[in-house]
DNA sequence: ATCGCTGCAAAAATTTTGCAGGTAA
DNA sequence: TTACCTGCAAAATTTTTGCAGCGAT
């Protein structure tokens, strides 16, 4: 938790009580999550949810958060480890929305070739999975 | 596109002024467009928004359209060929938001691992390549 | 003659912004 | 002290829904 808070330190952010309780959530849940829900697993709400919006659009100027797009419309964060570059993917339940971390990726050579194919360059990806888990298969 | 109303008919819905013009246009942009964008591209605004919705609902429950998610929040349909599963992915510049179609797809033998190993069911996944396009280099 | 579809308007949900006051550094 | 932050309220977006009337089959 130090590390974050002086990630922030050190661009002059201030340590408020609203900034810290998100991180501490963010960083307790190891999952993507969204806005409203970030505000609702704050202790009494204590803190407006256009707080919480722009806390997110700081932290991921900041390279601190990663912004995701399931399948529903609504964003969700997740933290950036420090030294981390967050790239990694999900496997999602369509049913309960139960989320797995999965560490294989795009393979390289062929985003490469993709990327030359069609003269790209700073080419990325992102990549979500979707299934049934175990548990919603009955 | 005679096929397309064809395959209206035979769910017993109906073709409508506004749900044709809707098909056209999607038949002529080969590429995932917005709710509003179709609106815009539709002659003299001649459908109301909200019809705009509900078309892309059924024609997503019909799976005549695919619903995708690019960096913005904002949804976007393209359609999907009869008799085609319509599975494929995008490489879209992050300037300008030009979007070229992929052939590639990620390792059938992988997701089959990924699958396999969280025990998840009818995994599928969304891909998508974001770059800088030739035109916008300098 | 049905039943489905549409426009309009209102509502819901998500995200952004202005402003005056409060607080970390 | 001085930026930066926050809450509150209002607005801007995107999407959904109710309802009465219209229209395809």
């Amino acid at each position: 938790m130090s590390d974050l808070t002086g990630r922030l330190r050190r661009e002059s952010r201030k340590i408020t009580g609203p900034r810290a309780a998100i991180l501490e959530i963010l960083h307790a849940h190891p999952h993507p999550l969204t806005s409203r829900e970030i505000l609702a697993a704050l202790p009494k709400d204590h803190c407006d949810l256009a707080t919480v919006y722009r806390s997110m659009h700081l932290l991921e100027t900041m390279g601190m958060v990663k912004r995701y797009h399931f399948h529903d419309g609504a964003a969700r964060f997740e933290l950036v480890g420090e030294g981390d570059d967050g790239h990694h993917h999900h496997l999602v339940c369509v049913n309960c929305s139960g989320v797995v971390e999965i560490a294989e990726c795009f393979p390289d050579e062929i985003q490469k070739r993709i990327a030359q194919k069609n003269g790209y360059k700073n080419v990325t990806h992102k990549l979500e999975f979707f299934g049934t888990c175990p548990d919603c298969q009955r």
